[in-house]
DNA sequence: ATATGGATGCAA
DNA sequence: TGCATCCATATT
């Protein structure tokens, strides 16, 4: 899997879906590299998406949702956190998939410092789901802000090493993982397509999966 | 359960 | 220009 332009120019269900156990690497403005494993996503769609920004076409703050795809898409909500996307679809068909969760692979004590947790194994937390499980933590643990909108997500390595600022996902290792599939979370609208998914055996979810949902969730098949 | 906090978008 | 809303988190 190469997650180049047109891995991104896909439909955002099936985006979302093949990124969960990809690794996302990311080289922040101060020059600290942190990685992780995504374990959460969810798809976003278009005018047909109630709860998607795109709903109602475009805006100063979703036009970016309606240009190419394999862009970076961060909106600051709730007065204190961001929130990082990934713009799929073909210019002109609005899409994205929001991360919701990763697993810390590497630079987990840079991580702790962000996010004003405990640096080392004292805190209890060793899963580390603290660190990077939910949509803002994550943003907060990899160092991510409004600045990153717009930025292209890389899949290859630029040589000889990343600039500061930069975004780059690298191919799963080891077996793939079992998804569930389950309604989106924190949404009033549009909350019966089941598009968060979720690594089943990943303990660093922003909520176990399906437990909001259980009656609608299930395994599916990778893509 | 609730306080927090600022941008966004639409109505007025 | 005002205001309800918002893809959340930490704390009680």
């Amino acid at each position: 899997m190469t997650y180049d332009r047109a891995f991104f120019a896909g439909d955002p269900v099936d985006v979302a879906r093949a990124l969960v156990g990809a690794v996302l690497e990311v080289v922040a403005a101060d020059g600290v590299a942190v990685a992780g494993r995504i374990v959460e996503v969810e798809a976003y769609g278009g005018r047909d998406d109630a709860a998607s920004h795109a709903a109602g076409g475009p805006t100063p703050r979703s036009a970016i949702m309606f240009g190419p795809p394999g862009l970076a898409y961060v909106y600051f909500v709730y007065g204190m956190h961001h929130c990082l996307n990934f713009v799929t679809g073909p210019a002109g068909v609005a899409g994205a998939v929001l991360l919701r969760a990763v697993e810390p692979l590497r630079g987990s004590e840079a991580m702790a410092v962000r996010r004003a947790l405990p640096v080392g194994s004292a805190g209890g937390d060793p899963a580390g789901r603290e660190l990077a499980g939910g949509p803002g933590r994550l943003c907060q643990a990899l160092g991510i802000d409004l600045s990153w909108k717009g930025l292209p997500v890389a899949a290859r390595l630029r040589r000889p090493a990343d600039a500061p600022g930069s975004l780059r996902l690298c191919a799963p290792a080891g077996a793939p993982p079992r998804i569930v599939a389950s309604p989106r979370i924190g949404l009033r609208r549009a909350t019966e397509v089941p598009w968060r998914f979720c690594d089943a055996d990943s303990r660093c979810l922003s909520a176990p999966a399906g437990v909001h949902h259980a009656a609608r969730s299930r395994v599916v098949p990778p893509v």
